[in-house]
DNA sequence: GCAAGTAGCGTAAACGTTTACTACAGGGAA
DNA sequence: TTCCCTGTAGTAAACGTTTACGCTACTTGC
């Protein structure tokens, strides 16, 4: 009954499936299937029938059908930490695109750093049977790793953990862009640089902190404690970040931030207290995102290639789920470098030690 | 065979159907699908067994399965101008929290302004047969609608456009907020206010840079149309736009932008030319984006709420699906209102005029 | 006590593909 | 001529659900 009424009434479109289509192109299913799907032992003759049906009737197959029966969905998840950061959507585009372009769909899912939403978009990306994962959090839990190697699903993330079965790793190169800067803050003249992080409970916040560390003393110069603090990558923990440092009794002359966003943050609250940048307080950011070269003034930040990162995790991915055994499983490293902009400077310590000494007297 | 070989090998997880659950709980499989899709008519001490079985292995539906017999795919197609641009990502955040809270999933698309993008977005949706669609480009071609209409996906917009059969549009207030933008400027003495739109082909950037007209209009302004310029919503584009205005012999004392990172890019293009906002410039952004909070200094923008359009995107888009047939097209307005930060001050006339008349006078 | 209604479970038929297997035709070698 | 092999096309069985339909057994009204 339901499929006997074709056009009968003009408000219900008639179905096209793939039966539709080897009728009109006089083949079986099995012929049509083959046909597009480029299985290379079809009579071209008769592909030339089935290609012309699938246009004439503007035919596409179900994606769900399809699916169902091969096991694969032709979805790749793609979680990040914070959508609203402007890093991501930059990393998602480019992402998107590789994984259209490559007939793929992409899942997105947004973890907010909470443990709870990371779990809940593991599971939704497991139900949906994604054919893989790259996670982008920059801070994975173990948890989420074991969860999708159950199901067999190849994933990618960026850290310094120990790479698993089925885990691929993206290696960023974090030391490269730090040194960079550290030295370009230490050829200006400043000794005295703070470091806000991100969530150290994150792995490559951690990693990011620990590197820049390692260049303070290669640099020759020594941390304070209470100049490294511990943000949360976002703009509003940028701000709050600085004036912690600022309700410091001392100050130190510049500030690394472990990425743009807290960067933005800090010089803020740098506006805020009428401290002007380059001038009394020297900036450099992480990431370069677009935005960067738009703050006033713009930002100097270390740069990593988010398209870079996105296009190596796509194909990381990609190769692993290719039917030919492909162990091209080279993952090269993601380069940072700095880019100098105009919120470093010479320091100001002079002023510095001025408005530092009333400030501790009245302590 | 495949299916016999349940836990001989280790490495092979036991695939976990609704037939094992059917099983474990002694019941049949029809019961298994009523109970977890909770149908009234199933005996409470057997829901309670395929409760058990359901947890104790586990258990979740295929999704693909689940689609293909019921036809509905429980995704939602999201389509966006530009992911790049920081209103975006804030409008997905909401949108997608809304969506997986009523057990939606969700599918991005950004058309970067460009038509045969849009065309692929579109194309991907119908193919993954999604169950309802939010355009949110704020300028959407008539072909788009026309696409989705012939599924019988349902569909809304925002846009002044008229109403099709499947599709219903989410009205902004653009009037409210940009009315108080105009007087703000009034009343802090401006009378020379240059307006920078988005692309002009997209309705809604014509119908904010007509609303601003008629606000102007109403004030007692004229427009002076070397300073209605055409941007693109973008840092670049603002930037450049601003770039124009500053060639031009006369100046305005306060421009308004379509959208708040074309203000951003004005911003910038005024720090590069070393002029001060507010001091030597009055300057109003349209979306309040987070990031607004955090220029330097703040800006001056028209807020809509992303908040309210992502939940009546999702709300009328779930209402059409419910089984029942809700008929509670209620669509109400969406808000704008002004957002006084610090980019707006007094004119400073008197400077500008000095500027120009050197500038005048040598022509 | 019996007919009729009903609550609730199970069987089986879809949904639209992919793909293993079968079948058939044609060509080359013995 | 016969046999076998190869190259293609078609048939049918999956894939994991939902749901129409039928059946049983119990309740209820007379």
């Amino acid at each position: 009954m339901k499929r006997s009424q074709k056009s009968a009434d003009s408000s219900i479109p008639p179905k096209i499936d793939i039966r539709v289509v080897a009728a009109r192109a006089r083949v079986s299913i099995a012929t049509v299937s083959r046909t597009i799907n480029h299985v290379p032992s079809v009579d071209p003759v008769l592909a030339a029938r089935v290609w012309k049906a699938v246009t004439d009737l503007d035919y596409f197959p179900n994606t769900q059908a399809r699916a169902l029966v091969s096991g694969k969905s032709k979805l790749l998840g793609l979680i990040v930490s914070e959508i609203t950061n402007p890093f991501f959507p930059e990393l998602i585009q480019e992402f998107e695109q590789v994984a259209v372009a490559h007939g793929y769909e992409i899942l997105i899912g947004s973890t907010n750093y909470e443990t709870k939403t990371m779990e809940l978009c593991a599971r939704r990306m497991l139900e949906r049977k994604v054919d893989g994962v790259a996670i982008m959090t920059f801070g994975i839990e173990d948890f989420l790793l074991d969860r999708f190697a159950v199901d067999n699903v190849p994933v990618v993330f960026i850290d310094p953990a120990p790479t698993r079965p089925l885990s691929n790793v993206l290696a960023v190169d974090y030391y490269a862009g730090i040194y960079e800067a550290v030295q370009h803050l230490a050829v200006l003249g400043h000794r005295k640089i703070g470091f806000i992080s991100g969530p150290l409970r994150l792995r490559s916040a951690e990693s990011r902190k620990a590197t820049f560390l390692g260049c303070l003393h290669s640099a020759g110069l020594k941390a304070e404690p209470s100049w490294l603090i511990e943000g949360d990558h976002t703009l509003d923990g940028g701000r709050d970040s600085m004036q912690k440092i600022l309700a410091l009794p001392k100050w130190p002359t510049a500030v690394m931030c472990s990425n743009d966003m807290t960067a933005i943050g800090v010089q803020h609250a740098l506006f805020e207290a009428k401290l002007k940048v380059p001038d009394d307080f020297s900036l450099i950011g992480f990431d370069d995102i677009h935005l960067a070269e738009y703050t006033i003034p713009p930002l100097t930040t270390i740069r990593m290639s988010c398209k870079d990162l996105a296009h190596k995790a796509v194909d990381n991915l990609l190769s692993r789920l290719k039917p030919v055994g492909a162990k091209l499983e080279v993952i090269s490293k993601i380069n940072t470098r700095l880019v100098v902009r105009q919120t470093t400077g010479l320091p100001k310590d002079a002023l510095l030690d001025l408005v530092d000494k009333p400030t501790s007297r009245s302590r």
